[in-house]
DNA sequence: TTCATTTCTTCACTTAAGTGAACGAGGTTT
DNA sequence: AAACCTCGTTCACTTAAGTGAAGAAATGAA
């Protein structure tokens, strides 16, 4: 399982194997059940999380109403805004399948980054990567509608339309889970004819 | 206007009068007539941007329809997702007013990178900081309608109100020109009684 | 100034999302 | 087994956004 998180590292920088094992006695890898939640609204945090296997869910609760702003999956990386901006959480995360999780906080990364620099250049790489990343998920979500966003989704990550379900991902997509069947109905009627 | 950036620089690291030296010496504020167009779409750049003075505007031309999916104003920094991906641009950047901008390439920032290690830093920082902005804000239009948005927009960017033609704002709020004239005539009749 | 273009608003009509209610399928609990 | 709960779907109705057209206002160019 520590090959996924060292398969990932590999696409940045490369690693001695001391600065493997630094990261294994770290000590950072965890098990959790579906449905336990890591981050919860008002809490102040500093850890990151690495997904190694599994599927952590944000979301927000708003008016009683949970929504759901985004889904991490193996391979994928976050680090919530609360850590950055030293405030407590605005939303909250949970585990929607039983997961492997990396977590790591801002100290424990402070000490790799003095024990071995190349980290701090790692965490730059992967931010300004994510952030382009995110831009072209904002923009694509922002010029397109809930139908050609759940067609989008389909041909980016099949996946999430069949672990994740049907009223988060609609949620997801920015509508109600009503609209969700309307719209699936809608393209399951167009594609008959 | 350099004291615009070296205010900006100040959030992140604190410089010597050498280093800022060194950065004025590398001649990189470019004035703009309203409409010049900085990049366009298929084009290959390595240039970021920060906007001293002005306003920039980043869209897409989608079916022959410009999509208009982010204003970037005084003391905001942004690097196009096809510097990171190192693909052609799918997008356009324009100034929208008589704009001063500072451009960098990705080489020049490799050479300041060298001299000034803490360049690196204040990048990595920035581009945290920037990732979990964009964050919220990805997060606010997902949860919201568009007359959320817009009365969201009115608090948060109300210069963006008067500075930028409404059929702008409109896309940039994710709907037509006409469903924003209707939006701001419903609020208005709301707020009369 | 005049002409042309762009921009904004309004209107009537169409399409799709929001809302509240109801129902059935699957799971879970007692 | 019965009662319960969650989840997804469907329905009828409401609300708001998309569309195409038209006209007024503002802007820019000749």
């Amino acid at each position: 399982m520590q090959e996924v998180l060292f398969d990932f590292i590999a696409k940045y920088v490369s690693l001695t194997a001391d600065e493997k094992n630094a990261i294994v006695s770290l000590d950072i890898f965890h098990s959790f059940k579906k449905g336990v939640v890591l981050l919860k609204e008002g809490q102040k945090s500093k850890n990151s999380y690495f997904v190694l296997k599994g599927c952590i869910r944000a979301y927000y609760v708003l008016d009683g109403e949970e929504k759901t702003t985004a889904f991490y999956t193996e391979m994928e990386a976050l680090t919530p805004p609360c850590v950055i901006s030293k405030t407590p959480s605005e939303y909250y995360l949970n585990c929607i399948e039983d997961s492997i999780i990396l977590i790591s906080n801002s100290d424990m990364e402070a000490e790799m980054n003095s024990k071995f620099p190349k980290f701090d250049l790692m965490c730059k790489m992967l931010a300004e990567e994510l952030l382009a990343k995110q831009r072209i998920d904002f923009d694509e979500f922002k010029t397109s509608s809930p139908e050609q966003r759940y067609l989008n989704l389909l041909q980016k990550r099949p996946d999430l339309i069949q672990r994740v379900p049907q009223h988060q991902l609609a949620s997801y997509l920015g509508i109600k889970p009503q609209s969700l069947s309307r719209l699936r109905a809608r393209i399951l009627e167009k594609s008959k004819q």
